[in-house]
Parts: structure tokens; C-alpha cells; sequence
DNA sequence: AATAAAAAAGAACGCTTGATTGTTTAACGA
DNA sequence: TCGTTAAACAATCAAGCGTTCTTTTTTATT
């Protein structure tokens, strides 16, 4: 017994890739076996080979390919809109949208970055970087008009992408909740924090919080960035 | 060559918590090999089962002890003060400033949860919800006295702490900005969010929006949620 | 019908892993 | 000072890992 009946290189192909997904999903890339891959698939592990070079390059594929895919389609979901708060609002509807359609990607994406080797975590941080920027330039283009009050663009922007990304934490279809109800919700809380909530003037501590004494802010100097 | 000179049973334990939070912040809890943590201590790996009983109860350890931690400053951080935005500044302040000064617990606790086994997991979630739990009851709170402007309490939780948490994604002390700097201003999205942003009311999609079918919602049901 | 190419099986590899055991040595209180 | 306890070593185990190579069977092409 050899090759199987109806065995047919593309749809296994397909197949790999669909299962590593779950399985990365499920149990994280570093405790996913390529027996347990192969398994999944119907195949012994060896014949994973003819599909890819190496455990860590099936990953990279997955994670590339996510990623391009994400940034393609929020370009394309953007084009053509001028308005810097239709454009969060299309943003954030697009960001959910895509997340709760994709639960298991984008998990895989946000989570296993860590173990890409350098070369393939340069790529996938790379492409992420682009992805911000999309956000950053919508709030920077809000706040340069005075529709948003935003002071930091870039911290916003992972603020409110850490927000919206958060939601494959706990989604499932099926839910109570509509995902027209849920993006309304999760769209209501980042216009409400860009635009500037109704009591917002006095930002310094209330009266309520022990007062923290503040350091004297150290002169501008490059942000360091835990994110490689 | 046995035991080493000076050696003592407490600075070892406390040695080799520390160089697991180390290696699993930096590794993952699965890529960690014993005899790696047990060469950072100077052991031998062996010699690493005087101290716990396996691998899976270092992180259970590590991981529930941070998290009774967690909860159990930020109780005694609200301890006291009734307002909900106060105390919503509160919590947001505590938050971030815990997860600044605790990256690495906080990337694990928040990671490795799916490497926990069945039992030690639920207890770790069952510290989480409690967790959880304090931000949603000041939401609740807030919405009761018309101050808050929040749909779903628990989604918004959900989100809030979302937003809060991925500080640890790429908050590294000695950046450009100072901690309070910092705290101002996701404590601004987060306030601005919940009580309600100026251009709120017609919350339903733009005109630029392309207009999507609204199913018709389904009948209230459990919410199956993701996170086990 | 013959042949080449594709697909998978299956065995084997060198290593590393988490875990366990028995032994040796240092520390410390009586 | 001595005996007990604590600390660490050294060696070992079976299992599992990613990977490579050879062989066999099916499919497609002529």
C-alpha cells in the first residue's frame, strides 16, 4: 500500500493547510506534532514533506498569507471613502467583520509570531506595521480636521486594535449576540474614546485617586518598542 | 561534587520561579526545555523535582499566583470609593500600571492558558472572571445612575480589558512615554467610550457604509462563549 | 498497453524531551 | 562533633520529535 485511491496532490494540499490551522488553533504550533498533523489529514508524517520544506515554513505560509489577505481586503473596504470618521467606522466594522470570520487565523497570527524565526517574523511584522498604519493615518487625518481628540495616534492606534482584535477571545457564531450588534457596540466604544467622551476636560486625577507624583518627563527620545 | 556550597532550598525555589517566568516569557511555555531552566538556575534538571512535582504545576504556579495577585490588588485599589467613574479610573489606572511593571506575568498568564490542563485551567479562569467581574459590575453601576452609556456591559468589559491588556504588547519602560502619559491617555478612550462620544446618537451605518442585510436577530439565547 | 510522473507509505535516523532513581555531599542543630 | 536532613549530581528511561530516504501504488500520458 502505497499511494491511496483518489489521492490528489491539490486537495491535499488543501487539506494541510486547513488542518494546521485547526490544530495550531487548537493545541499552539510548538505542541502541534507533525504526526498529529498528519494524522488529521489521513497521511504518515513523512509524506507531509511533499508539501512543505519544514514545520516552520507552514507556518510562515499560514501567517503570510493571513496577513496579506487582511491588509488586502481593508485597503480595498477603504478606498474611495473620505470622511475620517466613516473611515473608523468602516475600519472597525471591517476589523470585527473579518475577525469573526476568521477566528482561528487571526488567533494563529497574533499568537504564534513568536515562534517564527527571524527572517519570517521580520516579514509578518512588517506586513502588521502596514496594517496600523491604516489606523493611525484615519486618526491622524480625524484629529489634523478636529473631529477626533486624540494625543497619542500611535498608542490609539494599538489601543484600540488590541480592542477590536480581542474579540476572537471570546466569540463563537451562534451567540447571543448578532455580529451587527456586536460591531455596533465595539464601533460605539472607539468613537466615543476618539471623539472625546462628554465629561472628559479635566483628565487629571480626581479628587477620589491618591495623587502620584509625576516624574519629570524625560526628554523625546525613540520609543523603545517591545514589539520586534 | 554534590551540594553546592552555599547552596539553600528558599533562594533556589525563588531562583527557578524567576527563570521560568524568564524563559516561558521569552519561549513559551512549551519551547522551554527542563535542563534549559534547569542551566539558568545552575542546576541540574533533575535536581529541579525538589522543587515542583512536574513541569505543569511550575506554570499552574506561576500563573495562579498571579492572578490571585492581580485580583487581589485591584479589590483593594477600589476598596472605598463609590462614584463608578471613579472607579473606573481606578481600575484603568491599576490595570495598566500593573501590567507595565509585570510584563512578563501578565504575557504568560494571558498566553499559556491553553498549556494548563483541564483542572488548573478552570481554576485560573475562574480568577479571570472574577477579575472581569469587578470591571462589569462599575460599568453596571454607571449605566444604572445614567452616567455610562453602555449597551452591553459584558462585551464592553471584554473590550475595555482587551484594550487595557495589549499595553504588554508593546510597552517597554523607558520609551518615549511616561507611564502617566500613557494612563492618561487610554484612560481617555476608555472614558470617552463608555460615556458616549459627541456624534453618538445615529449610531446606525453611514451613508458611505455599504448597506448590509440585517438578518433578523435571532432569539435570545446563551451566549455560547469561546473562552473556556 | 507501456511508460513516466505523482502521491503516499513506511522504515529509519539522530536528538531531545519530561521524568525518575540512587548516590554523594554540604549545612546545621543537638 | 556527630548525625540528620537538605541539596544537588549523575545516570537512565521510554517516548516523542522533525526529518530523510527508499519503496510501492495510483494516476496520467503517450
Amino acid at each position: 500500500m502505497a499511494r491511496t485511491i483518489g489521492s490528489n496532490g491539490a486537495r491535499t494540499a488543501e487539506a494541510i493547510r486547513q488542518a494546521g490551522v485547526k490544530l495550531i488553533y487548537r493545541h499552539g504550533y510548538e505542541a502541534m506534532s507533525l504526526r498529529q498533523l498528519a494524522a488529521e489529514v489521513g497521511l504518515q508524517s513523512g509524506s507531509l514533506y511533499k508539501y512543505f520544506d519544514n514545520k516552520q515554513t507552514l507556518l510562515f505560509d499560514i501567517v503570510r498569507d493571513h496577513m496579506e489577505d487582511l491588509l488586502g481586503k481593508a485597503e480595498a473596504d477603504l478606498a474611495g471613502i473620505e470622511d475620517p470618521l466613516a473611515r473608523l467606522r468602516v475600519f472597525c466594522a471591517f476589523h470585527l467583520r473579518y475577525h469573526m470570520t476568521r477566528l482561528a487565523h487571526v488567533f494563529i497570527a497574533n499568537m504564534e509570531i513568536r515562534s517564527l524565526d527571524e527572517a519570517h517574523r521580520a516579514v509578518v511584522v512588517g506586513l502588521r506595521r502596514r496594517y496600523e498604519g491604516l489606523l493611525e493615518a484615519i486618526l491622524r487625518q480625524g484629529a489634523a480636521q478636529g473631529v477626533f481628540e486624540v494625543r497619542e495616534p500611535k498608542v490609539a492606534t494599538y489601543a484600540i486594535i488590541s480592542m477590536l482584535t480581542g474579540i476572537c477571545m471570546w466569540y463563537l457564531p451562534g451567540g447571543r449576540l448578532s455580529q451587527d450588534e456586536i460591531v455596533d457596540t465595539y464601533t460605539a466604544l472607539v468613537i466615543g474614546g476618539v471623539t472625546g467622551g462628554a465629561p472628559l476636560q479635566p483628565l487629571a486625577a480626581p479628587a477620589e485617586l491618591p495623587e502620584r507624583e509625576k516624574p519629570a518627563r524625560r526628554p523625546a527620545q525613540v520609543t523603545k518598542a517591545a514589539r520586534t
